[in-house]
DNA sequence: TACTGATAGTCAGCATACTGATCAATATCA
DNA sequence: TGATATTGATCAGTATGCTGACTATCAGTA
């Protein structure tokens, strides 16, 4: 019979549930409480000012009805802001807070250093590898989840 | 600013959403209502006649409050049975029924259907690659989350 | 312009995952 | 033995992530 541990449904579980438990880690540490989705939003936000919530989601890959609550914490912890859009009345701007940005400058090293952390068990290159594979096969599975990354339309 | 595609959590992330979308997308086609998760816990019940939910979960890498729910979804199924264990009051005793084994074995091959395609984008030799580096890394981070792989206590 | 279809956001419901707490039972050791 | 610590299972609470349904709005077209 296979094992587990040549299931890559398996692998993946694995390694996606020790990424997160890094993540939570190094952010408490430096004293902060934003889960990995959170930061990904927060961080996308900022960069792409006042883009609605599907063209959020889109551009990292999360599911629509997904995002609300995401959005609802980041609004409770008032590091982004969330108002009707002026052209589009069924749609809703996001802009980051000057406590997100502030937020999020101080939380970078602790972010990064779990990045860090998550790959310790391979020597650089070979990490550099594990995240070319991934990205591969992640290009050729894109459409096959309901949340696919998408470009934003410019 | 780092990318997303630069961030080993991110891709994680994304690999494992587009590996559970790929599996239950298969194994409706073949019929069934099983989750991932499911299918690993009655797969180890099946090869671990007589064991406690403790020893379950450290098999497969679950967290022990996790196991509850999946194992009650399991019962209510049909597929395994749940009593108390004499040598130990405390403990529940899970053992696969027929239908359990039924079920495993008809699945099986869209189980493996799966683990082909979230590979699809690789060439074999990529596909070997990848989980060999994602077994490395998990052995390096396994402590790291709540829920650590265990051998079992035999 | 009125109809039709598509889209943005939300909601209810379900299934993972985790933290932290509790209860019952077992193990350990002074 | 008796006090203490540990362990197996569960529960409440919170956060993703999904399906399917629904409302409001917009866009395209007959």
């Amino acid at each position: 019979m296979k094992d587990n541990n040549d299931m890559p449904g398996h692998l993946a579980r694995r390694f996606q549930q020790i990424a997160v438990a890094v993540f939570l880690a190094e952010v408490e540490d430096a004293g902060f409480d934003l889960t990995p989705v959170q930061y990904a939003a927060l961080a996308t936000i900022k960069a792409n000012p006042g883009l609605d919530q599907v063209t959020l989601a889109g551009l990292i890959a999360y599911d629509r009805t997904t995002i609300t609550g995401v959005i609802d914490r980041l609004v409770q912890k008032g590091l982004i802001e969330r108002r009707p859009s002026s052209r589009d009345r069924r749609a809703r701007e996001l802009e980051i807070t000057d406590e997100g940005r502030r937020t999020l400058r101080k939380i970078t090293p602790a972010v990064e250093s779990a990045q860090r952390i998550m790959l310790r068990g391979l020597s650089a290159k070979e990490g550099e590898e594990l995240m070319r594979l991934l990205r591969k096969a992640i290009a050729a599975g894109n459409q096959l989840s309901r949340a696919p990354l998408r470009d934003a339309q410019v």
